[in-house]
DNA sequence: ACAAGATAAATTGTGCACAATTCAATTTTA
DNA sequence: TAAAATTGAATTGTGCACAATTTATCTTGT
């Protein structure tokens, strides 16, 4: 008589993982609300601020998200006046994306995001540090 | 002149949890197709093989998720023949959820899901087992 | 007993997320 | 160098995920 021990709902890494995951980004919401993104836009927008201009696949690689994904939510931060979406001379496949002084000018309003954050999170920096380190052994270890 | 380290994907709690999150639930797919499952369906039918009986209100706290996603999920899975969904006699208002025959068999199949899964992780298991722990202090203490 | 409030699902609308396919541009190769 | 293969986005279709609203049922207070 099996006991299915493995298949517990408590017993498995991945639930976890996704309760927390889609917790946390509700958790988000209201910040983001005031800068009119949802979260995916908003990653979005922290990679360009991050690196200025770069190309849509290069803007997936960095995001783990395929252009089924993006393409759509890149129109709406061109919608929304944060983005530019140009044709790159060198290779007309290639689409380069850029901020606009709008876009640029947001990062000012986005800088309080993160500290709001860490005031929702009631776990030692010990704590977090061990998670956000064992977070990216996962990803680079095991999602390849 | 701000330097907004703060800001920086790499150094953000949330993004690693999303992509891992993200990642995970893509290994989980073919695997899952071979009992014919989505992901958020196989949790559902993980919380039914734990509880034989439970209504849909319990089942949305077990798996954090509300009646706007689980109505047509578990409506799919009926349609699949592996759930019955049924009214409360006691209280109208209430969807008793159940197995068929056809839902109970399917956890012998998917008894080989989680090992599998764990073959595609490549950490030690003290790692795991931290990852683990640190998850679910984070659900408990920073998800109200 | 009945109106007012609370509760449980269902519905509606928006926005991902991804697989699979399509399309156009570029590169490779015979 | 022309056909074949590859590449980068876009498109299409399915399935969540959640906020907000609606509907039906039940409970409570007078």
């Amino acid at each position: 008589m099996a006991d299915y021990e493995q298949l517990r709902l408590n017993n498995q890494l991945c639930f976890p993982l996704y309760v927390c995951a889609k917790e946390v980004v509700r958790k988000y919401k209201p910040l983001l609300d005031e800068l009119d993104l949802t979260y995916t836009q908003y990653i979005t927008m922290m990679a360009m601020w991050e690196h200025e201009q770069l190309s849509a696949k290069e803007l997936g690689a960095i995001l783990y998200l395929d252009s089924g994904t993006l393409t759509p939510v890149l129109k709406t931060l061109e919608k929304k006046g944060f983005v530019v979406r140009q044709r790159s001379k060198d290779d007309e496949r290639s689409l380069i994306l850029s901020l606009t002084p709008s876009g640029k000018n947001l990062q000012d309003k986005a800088a309080s995001v993160p500290e709001a954050m860490m005031k929702c999170i009631d776990m030692s920096l010990d704590d977090l540090h061990t998670l956000h380190k064992l977070l990216h052994k996962f990803m680079d270890t095991s999602l390849k």
